[in-house]
DNA sequence: ACGCAGAGTGTGGGCCTTCT
DNA sequence: AGAAGGCCCACACTCTGCGT
């Protein structure tokens, strides 16, 4: 075996156990623990985080941060992983901040002289556009870590209504429009709930037990809204117009549906805790929709507007 | 193009020290 | 005692430059 296949088998050995001894590896690779050794130092001087201890018991242990052996990319495909990268720059908040902002300093800095140059002809030619937001989101990165880890966390949450104290534990974590969510069990209402990330004050882990949520993810979590007694049916047509301004609209729930001739409606159940909002969702479209129901919503559009006009009359 | 000598590199082994 | 690790030496192989 060449040398330098033995370092890559190597390195990926040494990621895969973890903790070994020169010895174990050298009866793996049929060498001896000399080039074992020095093998390991070449390792080491390359950027694998290693750390020996001597005495009985001893050994060899890979740091927390693993290096991922090195990968040959095609020129188009360490471009496209670039844009990919560089279009997180638009978001305040990142799971992975520090991470996505070095990674992208390392491709860079790697690439050869003339596609760092084609990059910089690209950058403003192409880009992801996200609405950029003022507000940050600080937990998102322990959010995920309770999703994966399936922990359970006690937030500070800031809703519509009011600031409150809640046990979640987190389905997992996306972003939609420049905004964070996190659909997450809440005990207090025992349901899935979707929160704002950018809402959520505080958080520490809770001594509270975690329920199995292994299988829900956020393909299978359902809709965002929370279905139970408090939904309401919602159903509203639209003209032409009316489509195009709620094509923009990033909630899956009322689903628009289009007709052929461009005109559409929109259809779901929705939260009675949201009338308000899309009360005043529908009063922004004007003519362009028309609300059949729930009453709730048309009683609620009535109110408001009846405000509006006292409001204005002068 | 071929052969040769020398330099460089990779590897193995032994011996020893240091450390726990 | 048992592990890493430094130092040294020997051997095999590869690479490079040079002469023919």
């Amino acid at each position: 075996m060449s040398k330098a296949k033995r370092l890559m088998d190597l390195m990926m050995t040494v990621n895969r156990k973890r903790k070994f001894t020169v010895k174990e590896l050298a009866r793996e690779f049929s060498v001896s623990s000399r080039t074992i050794l020095r093998d390991l130092q070449e390792l080491s001087e390359l950027g694998v985080p290693l750390y020996s201890e001597v005495g009985p018991h001893g050994g060899y242990r890979v740091l927390k941060e693993r290096i991922l052996p090195p990968i040959a990319f095609s020129e188009e495909e360490a471009i496209a992983i670039f844009f990919a990268v560089h279009a997180l720059r638009h978001y305040s908040s990142l799971p992975f901040e520090t991470e996505s902002s070095s990674a992208l300093s390392k491709f860079y800095y790697y690439m050869p002289q003339d596609i760092q140059d084609r990059i910089d002809q690209m950058k403003n030619r192409v880009d992801f556009v996200t609405p950029i937001r003022q507000i940050n989101s600080p937990y998102l990165s322990i959010l995920l870590d309770a999703a994966i880890q399936q922990k359970v966390l006690l937030i500070e949450y800031e809703s519509r209504e009011k600031r409150s104290n809640r046990e979640i534990q987190p389905i997992g974590i996306y972003t939609r429009n420049g905004l964070w969510y996190c659909p997450a069990y809440c005990f207090q209402s025992d349901e899935v709930r979707v929160f704002r990330c950018d809402r959520i004050h505080s958080v520490v882990h809770s001594a509270l037990k975690p329920m199995d949520l292994r299988h829900i993810h956020l393909e299978n979590r359902g809709s965002d809204s929370p279905t139970g007694q408090e939904d309401v049916t919602l159903y509203a047509e639209l003209t032409k117009e009316g489509v195009q301004l709620c094509e923009a609209e990033p909630w899956p729930v009322p689903k628009l549906h289009i007709r052929q001739d461009g005109t559409g409606w929109l259809e779901g159940s929705i939260s009675k805790r949201d009338i308000l909002f899309f009360a005043k969702f529908f009063i922004g479209l004007g003519n362009e929709a028309t609300v059949t129901h729930p009453p709730e919503l048309l009683e609620c559009i009535k109110i408001n507007l009846t405000e509006l006009m006292a409001k204005y009359d002068c």
